[in-house]
DNA sequence: GGCACTGTATTAGTTGACTAATACAGTTGG
DNA sequence: CCAACTGTATTAGTCAACTAATACAGTGCC
């Protein structure tokens, strides 16, 4: 698995474990109904407790990413969480706003933000594979 | 004081100040050499402990937005955290990153995130009074 | 000097986040 | 049906974040 975990990162290693399956599933690495390693089975491949990647796991399933089946298994969901267009702007522009603020403050000119969002904005779109974009 | 704080939200107090006076600064409402309102002034106003302002203004400090002066009170910095190019680069990056994968995961196509990017930073650099501009 | 304002330091209580141990429950395939 | 796998629930311990009470220290103005 291609997962990652730091202990001694101060950002909580069921959080570690959510954003990075979140990018996993926004770049296509992972697609839907692909099954997720067992709760117990990235337990021990990271050396922490079920119950932390259940956590993980359930956190990500209330966000819609993936889809639990007990005694089953876990699985990447269908593309579209059910949130309205607004409700998915709202959140979006919140993110973009904290970031531009945080560039602002750092002393970047307009020109500088566009640039960098262009940028990653780009290779994000590259990493996605063809079959995966437009779902 | 153009500030406000929720105590039943979940987000720490002394977080909600920070981010509301970074907002300020970057958008221009606040301007280098300007007087923060007291520790003491501003908790009252609040209704929270003197300390908690106090670690909203360290936080500030740190990150270079403000500077103290013992006895005499708080004021913004003039603009320009000292970081490289490189590094103002990086930490912008990781949070569009951030931004855009959850953009991505839920649903929205490259047009929709570019739109609402340029929403974004436009509604920005027009609230940015033609004076505070290029500092 | 002294009063009234600044920020600072110390200490401490409460709460919740995080992780773990362990036992429970559903599914699947032989 | 049973063994071996799934996720789930319960309980509990540890630790750090957060806030507060209160006393200390520097500045400035009369």
């Amino acid at each position: 698995m291609f997962i990652k975990v730091d202990p001694s990162n101060d950002v909580p290693i069921f959080r570690q474990i959510v954003q990075q399956i979140k990018t996993a599933v926004a770049m296509g690495r992972l697609e839907p109904e692909d099954p997720l390693p067992s709760v117990r089975q990235l337990a021990v491949e990271l050396a922490v407790n079920p119950n932390t990647v259940a956590r993980a796991y359930l956190d990500l399933e209330i966000e819609g990413v993936i889809y639990k089946r007990q005694g089953a298994g876990t699985f990447v969901s269908g593309r579209g969480v059910e949130m309205s267009k607004n409700e998915r702007r709202r959140v979006l522009r919140e993110l973009l706003e904290k970031a531009l603020v945080e560039g602002l403050n750092l002393g970047m000119e307009e020109k500088e933000l566009r640039e960098t969002f262009e940028r990653v904005l780009e290779k994000m779109m590259q990493a996605r594979t063809p079959e995966t974009v437009g779902r």
